[in-house]
DNA sequence: TCAATCCGTATGTCCGGACAATGTGACTTC
DNA sequence: GAAGTCACATTGTCCGGACATACGGATTGA
């Protein structure tokens, strides 16, 4: 019986470009993400020794692994000592990221619409205050809003933000995301921790999303955090089961 | 008015031993990461620089630098080019990894106890194949458990599991959560794509949880994969949305 | 035929240095 | 007094090498 010779070696074109400002090992990152992604290397293929595809570069081993490393980081490549760098074999391409409720559905293609309700500063509850880290009764931007999909109501969304942060603007509010307008004031989100649970719908919040009273909900809490550890929102969010379900991807941590 | 000279750079005691087989950039991210933990390193203060704390280390700098990544990496730290590194003054401590609700619950103090339904084998249906990446009707594991918590129904898990992976016996998945069954056979866990929704519960899934028909239910699908890309387990559960709710943290890839 | 051993290979760890890029603060200048 | 300029500090990138360690297969032996 022939030996079906999985696994082959890769030899495949690359190149760098040391006059452009992108780090080398970037550049050697992406062109092995684009490769990986267009199918040129196939799942469970090797990706030849280290110091081979340095040489053949006229890159430092440090240089090469440093791409590696970042590709192994996303999920992309298995390194194995004494066998080689492999493509993981895997159906899942992309982990998600700390994703954008609006984001996700423009990109779903459901026309997502907000109607903002109240947008207000309000002194900070001690439940407000010690999500934000802020004082407590000191003054926070208060949101609330009702996220639309195809004019169907499909989540009521309050949120928090500590002041001076952002101008928010009700217009903006309406037009886009929240997380898109923190980003384009400078905010580099970094993580969030979400509590995600169920309960029935109060006859309040049944009204505002035309489901009947004792409907399940899906509830969702979120404190959101920046690149130096800072709060920068915390939101308390509703969302119709029938409409909208949670999917992400959880990494378990070396 | 004085100024409250903040983020000073921290001295603390740091040692490593060339001799332990524990490399040395582990050895010193685990020493600062204690000391954060400890409270040694508050958040804000400055690490001092990696040239100055290599040589008093007795380490290069490329291995100072290793161990600052990682907690980089693990949201400890934060980097500022012409600044230096310090402490993230952040509230939370600890990203929650893809968890086991048998650990969760055990770390809680809950009394977990399991009961398992059904543990056999059984042609795998299109969508058990689909999720495992096996050809349809071929032979995989099926579990179904009830898991308790102080002697009161949390949770109803159904699974599957490619063959030849793991022996299950019932009494071990009466004694233990799946997953620590899954790393001591060798399995190294590496993601998990989830999805939680919201329903209410048919009267048969009341039954089994002793609700009401037509409570919320809380409803995770997920799969998981290893290490190298192959899907080695996806459930079917339903929680309890009073006795539980999904609390985890999500890191925005940079 | 089967098991233990050896060895090649590839990654893992570590070093010491070099220059570039950037943010901060002090200085100078208007 | 305010704005622009410059030097300094610190991290970012990159190099070329060295030895350790673990995995797999081939060789050897029972």
């Amino acid at each position: 019986m022939p030996k079906p010779d999985a696994d082959p070696t890769v030899q495949l074109e690359l190149s760098v470009d040391r006059s452009s400002p992108v780090p080398l090992y970037f550049q050697l990152a992406q062109q092995l993400e684009a490769a990986i992604e267009h199918g040129t290397l196939t799942p469970g293929s090797l990706l030849g020794n280290e110091i081979e595809l340095a040489s053949r570069l006229g890159l430092s081993r440090p240089t090469v692994r440093q791409a590696i490393q970042s590709l192994v980081d996303k999920g992309l490549l298995v390194r194995r000592r004494g066998v080689g760098t492999q493509v993981v074999h895997s159906q899942v391409k992309r982990p998600l990221e700390l994703s954008s409720l609006y984001d996700d559905l423009e990109l779903a293609g459901q026309r997502p619409a907000t109607k903002v309700l109240v947008n207000k500063m309000v002194p900070a509850s001690a439940e407000v205050a010690a999500a934000l880290g802020v004082p407590e009764d000191s003054e926070v931007h208060r949101i609330e809003r009702l996220r639309l999909a195809h004019g169907e109501p499909m989540a009521y969304l309050c949120n928090f933000l500590p002041p001076g942060l952002l101008d928010l603007e009700t217009a903006q509010l309406e037009a886009t995301g929240l997380y898109r307008l923190m980003r384009a004031a400078g905010i580099t989100l970094h993580s969030a921790r979400q509590t995600i649970g169920a309960r029935a719908a109060t006859p309040a919040e049944a009204e505002r999303l035309t489901e009947e009273a004792g409907a399940p909900l899906l509830t969702m809490q979120r404190v959101t955090y920046d690149d130096t550890g800072r709060a920068v929102e915390y939101g308390t969010h509703t969302y119709r089961p029938s409409r909208y379900s949670f999917e992400f991807q959880l990494l378990v941590r070396g």
